[in-house]
RNA sequence: GGACGGUUACCCAAGUGGCCAACGGGGACUGACUGUAAAUCAGUUGGCGACACGCCUUCGGAGGUUCGAAUCCUUCACCGUCCA
């Protein structure tokens, strides 16, 4: 149960009981925990905040139970929305086909391939009738949905509040009887879905209910809100280890104990010992947070370019020196600034270029540029803010 | 079907005839400080510019009134709330 968090003692004890219990039934049938948890390729990409249910599912194969990874295809044309508190854009099959195209295979860095089963829970959403619906939907109250904090929250500020988002409740407590789930992994915002919706459906359907797996939720760069690629903190898994080593990097401090709880095979005791090192002093903060980035990097690319992407990262931030790749750029004696700034795309228009080199941010070989009409002397480095170089030849 | 209300820059949101390229907040960007931190502080945030309180394009779409409109009128589109 650990990184588990259900914001209630009572219902976290009450999970672990059943937990225990119902491996023990498993071991008596002689078969594994079935486990899954659900993805919405509603974005093409997943980030670091996905992995952290993956991580889980993770676990159990590796203690050789059966895990199930559920791309949510049929689910996804209404779009969860447990933590918005507006309402998502429905997207057509084609948007969702294509990015579930690729989704497994980011998905297969933490997972493993051959323990993996993929399903699509069209598979057996597509298929319902009315009158299933009707039966599933008699189960629940509109005043349940209603007091969930994200509706509430959108009746108490007049916006609208689509019948087919209550759906969504229903399709997910579909998927988990449909794979006749034990456990059912999923963050905190997943907790209604789960608690309420899963478990009731199942015993309704005459299942047994799957418990609940309750995971924290991973925050974006900003340290403070649930990682999102529409908010733009997010981490994505498809990048390369220096930029990811880099974004880790700038989170700020105190969210690194929910990184490191959530993102890293660290135990509990080493994760503690690290806490209790920055607390008295005996650990540096910024090496601990190096530290961290090491170990994510290293999960999705190896050690090597884990080591590689942090010696790049002292080099060019921390010691301030201009990074190996950079894209370059053939300059032609009669470009001003300006014209290189607006061509190679540093700056989106004219405007732009004269406003940050008026803002003293754009540097030639380390000297400030003042004037924005200049011609540059030579070849050499051109520096836009701290991160963006631009070899001049 | 009836009665209201809304549509403003990346997002939220003020503005109800001229001082509006448009208050404020968020985000983003630049600089200072730093641990590429975070927080904080300062600045910037439509385009073009000989950098001038100049010009051009913007306030859902189209048309109109006016010397002058985001603001008034007509019309179209979209959205919401309430009543039934």
């Amino acid at each position: 149960m650990q990184g588990t968090e259900y914001g209630d003692e009572k219902l976290k004890q009450n999970m672990a009981e059943e937990l225990r219990t119902r491996l023990l039934e498993c071991q008596k049938e002689g078969r594994p925990l079935r486990v899954y948890c659900g993805f919405d390729p509603r974005k093409a990409d997943l980030h670091l905040g996905h992995t952290v249910p993956m991580r889980k599912l993770r676990q159990f194969q590796e203690l050789g139970h059966d895990v199930t990874f559920v791309i949510g295809n049929y689910t996804s044309l209404i779009g969860d929305p447990s933590d918005k508190d507006v309402l998502r854009p429905q997207l057509t099959h084609e948007e969702v086909e294509e990015n579930a195209r690729t989704y497994a295979e980011q998905a297969f860095r933490i997972l493993d391939k051959e323990k993996t089963h993929i399903r699509f829970n069209a598979e057996w959403l597509a298929g319902i009738s009315f009158e299933q619906l009707i039966r599933l939907a008699s189960n629940f109250t509109m005043q349940q949905f209603l007091t969930r904090e994200n509706f509430k929250l959108r009746w108490e500020k007049g916006d609208a509040i689509y019948l087919h988002e209550t759906f969504y409740s229903l399709m997910q407590g579909y998927d988990a009887y449909a794979l006749k789930a034990d456990v059912q992994v999923g963050g905190t915002d997943q907790l209604f879905n789960i608690m309420t919706a899963a478990r009731k459906i199942m015993e309704f359907m005459g299942e047994k209910p799957n418990i609940a797996l309750i995971l924290g939720i991973l925050p974006g760069t900003d340290g403070v809100v649930k990682m999102s690629k529409s908010l733009g903190n997010h981490i994505p898994i498809n990048t390369d280890a220096n930029d990811m080593y880099g974004k880790v990097m700038s989170i700020p401090d105190m969210a690194m104990a929910q990184y490191y709880r959530l993102v890293t095979r660290l135990t509990p005791p080493q994760i503690a010992e690290i806490e209790e090192g920055i607390k008295n002093g005996s650990l540096h903060p910024r090496d601990a947070k190096m530290r961290l980035a090491r170990e994510i990097v290293s999960a999705f690319y190896g050690d090597d370019d884990a080591i590689n992407a942090e010696k790049v990262f002292i080099e060019t931030f921390q010691k301030g020196s201009i990074p190996d790749n950079i894209p370059s750029f053939k300059n032609s004696e009669n470009n001003t600034i300006i014209d290189i700034l607006l061509t190679t795309g540093l700056a989106k228009s004219r405007s732009e270029a004269r406003r940050l080199i008026d803002q003293k941010g754009v540097r030639f070989e380390g000297k400030v540029i003042d004037n924005a009409n200049d011609v540059l002397p030579g070849n050499g480095v051109l520096q836009v803010g701290k991160r963006h170089f631009l070899r001049i030849e």
